[in-house]
DNA sequence: TAGTTATTTTGATAAATTTCTAAATATCTA
DNA sequence: TAGATATTTAGAAATTTATCAAAATAACTA
């Protein structure tokens, strides 16, 4: 079920340059919203999805929300793309 | 280029379970529709966005179209997947 | 060559996605 | 508590995507 979503989270550049942002270190939504020329709100939207997708993970300090990666479903997207990787060994 | 459009691909369900399909055996567009309910056309144009993101081959012998993995784009991806993971295991 | 089978292409429609602006919420600070 | 800052939510517009039915193309066969 979420693997689906992972997938679809993955399908857009910007979510993409956002997770590579994020596998630097942690930011705030502000910060990654620093690194587009899209608005804030449309970032944000774009961190829900990722969010939603369990790719990370949110939690306020302060005024500012951090987000960072959750690895786990990467784990199960890998093993999904080692499959075809063994078929090609065969 | 083509990085996007491989996980545009990947993002529909029905375009990963061709893949699955490929992975077994090389089949042909009409092997493929059976598998699914909907119509040849709609899958035909499924096969076709894989075979722009260049995730599999087609070969016609005869009246059949063969459809088979190309498992170079699958690499790239891989790696991609891979950084994440070794993220994790610093 | 006429008919049949396999597949794709075209054109249309409905649904989903991306993006924006404006408004709302949450937190901090003077 | 009023104002400022950070972020999200709501609502709307534009674009893209998935799907279908009908028509077109390609190859085989009698």
């Amino acid at each position: 079920m979420s693997m689906n979503q992972a997938f679809k989270a993955l399908s857009d550049p910007t979510r993409r340059k956002i997770l590579d942002l994020l596998r630097e270190k942690d930011r705030t939504a502000g910060e990654i919203a620093e690194h587009f020329q899209m608005t804030k709100p449309s970032i944000s939207h774009h961190l829900n999805l990722l969010k939603q997708a369990e790719m990370v993970f949110d939690e306020r300090k302060g005024q500012n929300i951090y987000y960072s990666l959750n690895t786990t479903v990467f784990q199960d997207l890998l093993k999904w793309f080692i499959q075809f990787h063994s078929k090609e060994e065969q």
